[in-house]
This record gives C-alpha cells, sequence and structure tokens, in this order.
DNA sequence: GTCATATTTCAATGATTAATGAAATATGAA
DNA sequence: TTCATATTTCATTAATCATTGAAATATGAC
C-alpha cells in the first residue's frame, strides 16, 4: 500500500456519515447488507448514501455485489487489515506501540506494547 | 474517542500532503522537527506547511511547542494510538484481526489472528 | 537599534465535496 | 403488461478545502 492509496482510504473514512456506514458494515459482517438496509440503520437519505457507499468502494474499503434489485454492501476486512498495517508502520514509527495489539498478546503473558518508548 | 473524533482525525490524515509531513514526524520520534525542517523534507511551502500542520494540530494529532524562533511539532503518538484503537475496535468488529497485531502474537506462539473470521 | 531568519496570517482564487430532490434505471410481483 | 420497490444518476446549490504569494509577527544575531 502506497501513502497514496492510504490518504484514499483515510479521505473516504474521514467523515461522520461514511464512517458510520463503513462502522455498520463491519458490525453487519462478511455478508454484508442492502442499501435500503443503511439508508434505514443510518438515517441517510438514499440518494446521499449512494454517493457515500462510492466513494467507500472506490476507496476500496467496501465491496458492492448485485442480489435481485437489491444491491449488497460489505465491509473488505481485508483492505482494512491493509490500511492499519500500513498505519501501524508507516505512522507509528513500527512498532508494537499499538493499543488495538494489547489484548491479543495480554492473553499471551507478553508485557503490554503500549508501553514501548517510540524514540 | 467518539465517532466523530475519529472522523476528524481520519480527515486530518485523508490528504497526502499531510499523511506525508505525520509520516516524517513520526519517524522525528518524540522531540518532533522544526517546521522548516519539515518544509524542506517534504518540499512543502512554508505557508501551505503551517496550514496543514495546524490541520493536524487541531486534530489532536500533532503537538506544537515554541523553541526560540522555531517552532517545534511532534506527532502525537498517544492520541495515533487511541485512533488505531478506536478502528480496531469499531471498524474490525473488535476482533484480534488486525494484520498489525500478528508479528507481536506470532513471538508467542499465538494463531495468526489474520485468520479470525470477522462473522 | 537594525537586520536576517522562522513562522504565521491574510486575502484571493480555483478546485473539490456534500447535500437535496427529481428523474431515470432495473428488478420482481401481481 | 402494469405497478411497486430499490437504487442510481443527474443537475443544482451551498459549503468546505487547497494553494499561492504578499504582508505581518516574533525571535535571535550583529
Amino acid at each position: 500500500m502506497t501513502l497514496d492509496d492510504a490518504a484514499i482510504a483515510l479521505t473516504a473514512l474521514g467523515h461522520s456519515s461514511r464512517l458510520m456506514v463503513f462502522k455498520t458494515l463491519v458490525q453487519a459482517g462478511p455478508g454484508g447488507l442492502a442499501a435500503g438496509r443503511i439508508a434505514s440503520l443510518t438515517g441517510i437519505a438514499p440518494s446521499l448514501l449512494s454517493f457515500h457507499l462510492k466513494e467507500l468502494a472506490h476507496a476500496g474499503l467496501a465491496i458492492a455485489r448485485p442480489l435481485g434489485r437489491y444491491m449488497i454492501y460489505a465491509a473488505d476486512f481485508a483492505a482494512m487489515n491493509r490500511l492499519l498495517a500500513y498505519l501501524g508502520e508507516n505512522c507509528c514509527n513500527g512498532n508494537p506501540c499499538l493499543a488495538i495489539a494489547e489484548p491479543a498478546c495480554a492473553q499471551a503473558g507478553l508485557p503490554d506494547p503500549r508501553q514501548a518508548d517510540p524514540e
């Protein structure tokens, strides 16, 4: 993932409506949700939601597949992982200083990586 | 961290120049860099850089401190960790499915958390 | 004090983005 | 075929953002 790829994905998530939509898709899991269901869950008008979903899809964070007259959108978990990996490597000095890494390591008796000094 | 806080931070990082600036600050470590040094490292014009640095600071991702006639900017690693934690919890279903979590866990003999099915 | 350096502010411009509602497209049901 | 549902497209408007260069501010050096 290049810096520009990451910036495009971050821009897509950097809007409260789109972040809410993406969060909704994540909660829905890989099966995804129909556009209308996303609209009713988030309260976003259909045409505006279509615009935001297209932004997310264009950024590679959501995948669309038609199902009859419905359009099913799902979060692209792999893409999100790549983005988080990029941020961890390039924007946290490559150190395991991420809070998110803590729970998985705590159960293994490892020290909390959040204490690592990033200098 | 609220969804709106996260969206503000993501917007700040969702611009290639600002992401490059932030990456530069991260590489510099907690000691930070003078604005002029950031300008020469990134090739961004001083007045435009000032604008972008203000955006990063306003989003809580960078901290500024005056040092004589210089202004030192440093990445706020704690804020970045909070953002990554938010994304991990809310945008990866709370599962340890993050690629970034893998290295720390591999050394403990844990299975690769990236294989976890987020459904 | 005067000068050079470092940074920010400001105004102006152009570009991009968000939001709204109406119209178009497509699918399934009756 | 006709109708209702689901979604997208389009045109329009408003709003926000990025960029530039000049001017202002502040600090340290001489």
